[in-house]
DNA sequence: GAAATATAGTTTCTTATGTAACTAGTTGTA
DNA sequence: TACAACTAGTTACATAAGAAACTATATTTC
């Protein structure tokens, strides 16, 4: 009989990252929802608006590796909070252009620190190099895993 | 006026790697879905009774990180493919083992190649440190995010 | 040993997400 | 300039996923 195929998934990376993954989305999450009641989607919109003033939907498609759909809920999700103000492009009807409102400013500056710090907390303990190194690692993984797209 | 807080999204940790991890997971769920017809929870369960025959559902949701609804509906689904049986515990009659039929362990032998493939077309490049490295960083930061309790 | 509490697992209800279809406007082309 | 092809964004439909409630069995406690 051949030898029998094995798999601990445990070890598998793929599902470490994962679990990882899942577990830090859920942590940050609960600082979007529960303190500003905002989805991980509607904050990574605002997060892209407070780089950037007036993108179009489509642009923030790009940054936030989100879909279309993904990304026309959240505006209008934002915008019924107040967060998020649109308004038509002058020389193509298609698109109109996406901001902060003042109170959208306000809450982005209250959640950016969070996040930050939310971040410092997963880096604790990690050096200057060993960050330096995990972030080549995951660009290594992710030039294989999409070679044909940047990630981010 | 205060210096504006500021947060680049596509430098955020936690970002990159839900975009990497998603970008994966898509990748590899195309090789269970498409060959076979099973979805990544589904597989997930098969991982550990490939591993380990005979294990209660409740063991199952410590070995995958799923929760006990999601191991239900897996298992249903297994079943109903005729990748998994469960038959009564003796002793308890709250559960049931589960293991996996002979046309089960043929789809395990035959997806374990595909999965190991897929990870090590991931780490092609990368050296035997390097993936040691990767490794011991990710469990760093499981520790942070986690610190109650172990994620795999 | 009966009542309360806890555990294993399923079902139900609600909400989230992905895909496809659609509307409206723009660009290219003959 | 009309018609085809394309792009921006939304809506509708189907499926997935999470939370809570529920069933059934075990265990604890008094």
């Amino acid at each position: 009989m051949a030898p029998t195929a094995s798999l601990r998934l445990s070890e598998f990376l793929p599902y470490r990252l994962s679990v990882l993954s899942n577990t830090i989305s859920r942590g940050i999450a609960a600082i979007y929802d529960e303190e500003f009641g905002l989805t991980i989607w509607q904050w990574r919109v605002m997060a892209v608006l407070g780089e950037t003033e007036g993108l179009a939907a489509v642009d923030v498609t790009e940054r936030t590796a989100m879909d279309k759909v993904a990304v026309s809920r959240a505006v209008s999700g934002l915008i019924e909070a107040g967060y998020v103000e649109r308004h038509a492009a002058q020389g193509d009807g298609r698109m109109s252009l996406l901001h902060l409102t003042a109170a959208g400013k306000e809450t982005y500056e209250k959640i950016v620190p969070l996040a930050q710090a939310y971040e410092e907390k997963l880096l604790e303990g990690l050096g200057t190099t060993d960050l330096k190194t995990l972030l080549q690692l995951l660009d290594a993984l992710a030039d294989k895993a999409a070679p044909d797209r940047r990630l981010w």
